[in-house]
DNA sequence: GCCACTACTGCGTTCTGCGCAGTACTGTGC
DNA sequence: GCACAGTACTGCGCAGAACGCAGTAGTGGC
């Protein structure tokens, strides 16, 4: 099945959330993001919604040098970020909670 | 805020949710998404998304002349559109478990 | 020296929801 | 009898976002 179109405007919120707490560099959070279950998360989209958060100003960003690899450039949530988190968990919620309504409504349960 | 993007792929399953049970038309499946929560789904998506749907085989279409207005475009689930909403509705339970999974990990819990 | 792994960037494509304009039919008010 | 509002559908072009793929660059193993 294709859940590249659910993800739309998802991955930003589960970015934010997977920054959450402690930051991490692009291709980590591919990983992390994989771990949760978003196994077919493409790379160069979480790059991109990268980017975006932070042109947008939600996240801080700093380069590390590697020992093992190239550079790592570092996201970290700042304050306008985690606000974004709080509002966009709450806008998700409230959508999943009508979807949620939405596909109990119909079944022929006789309800 | 912007719920354009979290319909991304959703309203496919919110139109079949909606035509379960009982067949409709177009406006009066846009009026019943509307009032099941999803306010502001535009009505041109709508068509789209049950023209998509009736070219993807899941809808029966049949015209239905009208008294007051214009003819009436009725669409309902067929057997493929019965199996495409119980697909898409474990996909969406699936996916939406991910994401509260998510969205519970993270936070600096204290909080 | 070549290949694999790590790590990031850029480009073009695709999907899908949206806005807007247009068409068409009915009923109401002037 | 004509303009206008409400109902109902179509078509067109746009925009946002995820994706695939290619490319670049650093490190270490064979």
């Amino acid at each position: 099945m294709d859940t590249t179109q659910l993800l739309k405007g998802v991955l930003d919120l589960a970015v934010l959330a997977v920054l959450d707490g402690e930051d991490g560099y692009g291709y980590d959070v591919v990983r992390r993001l994989r771990a949760a279950g978003l196994e077919e998360v493409g790379d160069a989209s979480v790059y991109g919604t990268l980017r975006r958060l932070y042109a947008a100003g939600h996240l801080t960003s700093y380069v590390v040098p590697s020992a093992e690899g190239p550079h790592r450039k570092y996201y970290g949530l700042n304050v306008s970020g985690r606000a974004q988190l709080e509002m966009a968990t709450k806008t998700w919620h409230g959508f999943a909670d009508t979807m949620a309504a939405l596909l109990q409504t119909d079944p022929e349960v006789a309800a």
